[in-house]
DNA sequence: TCTGTCGATGAGACCGTGTCTCATCACCGT
DNA sequence: ACGGTGATGAGACACGGTCTCATCGACAGA
């Protein structure tokens, strides 16, 4: 979409704040009411392509197998994230990462972003029978390994998402088993 | 401060997004513009409460013993939180909770205050020398122990927030030492 | 070819948030 | 009485976000 390129590129080059959506907007060739046809404020042009990391952690979880344990479930739910994650979507990360850090504003809307995939999979693993608080920890480990694994991804070391991830979950896993 | 409970009466009597600055403002005998001298925005009335919790939690954290675990440091700064549970604050708790869950704009604050104490502790935890992973894992299970023990105690179980802290830390520490 | 519908866009009015500047006023020490 | 200081009020302002109405092109059908 134009328009989530024109956002990324004006935030990165003027800052989010000093940029007005009409510069946005009219950098993609439209105005402010087309604009916010297309997203319901500001910042989220920025988020868009997160809109669907949730589906897919669901949808990977839902593939996992019955028995599956909660920490297979998170794994499988991981993986089939990674769909998300193509190459060209590389191209953005870098510069999309460090526009978010560099604003509060944005980091609130992130922060939202992540509890709402908290909440995916703590949904699932609960609807899957696993106990409240067992959930909670496998999903905020998930949670942690994703985002993790995608700063790894977008400062490019070109390791496969997956791998990141996989990697980035087993740590996390052996932490929590050791914790004392 | 009479704005706290202006903002708090109004976002419940008649919803968050119908109130305007200036009603609430001047429910509290104020003008719109002192309004923005105590507060950066419409939201943080809300939220103005929380603010000692990460101040909090650093300083119980800070006070554990040199060779606590690093769990037992995160036990120490719930403990040490717990001074922010007044039973003057129980008595808008239930509210205020109400009305942050059902507008999405409250929640994303919400979830960006929950990140900052995730922050603090992990930070704290790393300044002793605890390992990423390790800290991280240990940071998220305070913080998710913190809103659990917040939860009940603004069901008001007549329990003492400490108490309940304590115990949800346990049953998040065991279940994440029996994850698999 | 004419016509009518539909989806996407533009134009522009409108309200509320949040910022800023200047003026006022109470309080306080001298 | 004096001057300073901090809190407040008044009001202009830019921008975010909503809404309504008009326009335009694509397309289907007579």
């Amino acid at each position: 979409m134009r328009l989530v390129r024109a956002a990324i590129d004006l935030y990165a080059e003027q800052g989010y704040e000093t940029t007005t959506v009409t510069q946005v907007a009219e950098r993609a060739g439209l105005t402010k009411a087309t604009f916010f046809r297309h997203f319901p404020d500001k910042r989220e042009p920025l988020f868009a392509g997160q809109a669907e990391h949730g589906a897919l952690l669901a949808a990977g979880a839902a593939q996992a197998a019955a028995d599956a344990t909660p920490l297979e479930v998170v794994a499988a739910a991981l993986d089939h994230a990674t769909a998300a994650f193509t190459p060209e979507q590389r191209e953005f990360a870098p510069r999309l990462r460090d526009v978010v850090a560099a604003h509060d504003e944005l980091r609130e809307r992130a922060a939202f972003k992540r509890a709402h995939l908290t909440d995916v999979l703590t949904t699932t693993l609960r609807e899957r029978g696993v106990d409240e608080a067992t959930a909670a920890v496998a999903a905020e480990l998930g949670v942690e390994a994703f985002h993790r694994a995608f700063e790894h991804w977008s400062d490019g070391d070109g390791a496969s998402y997956g791998e990141l991830a996989r990697h980035e979950l087993h740590a996390l896993h052996a932490a929590a088993t050791s914790l004392r």
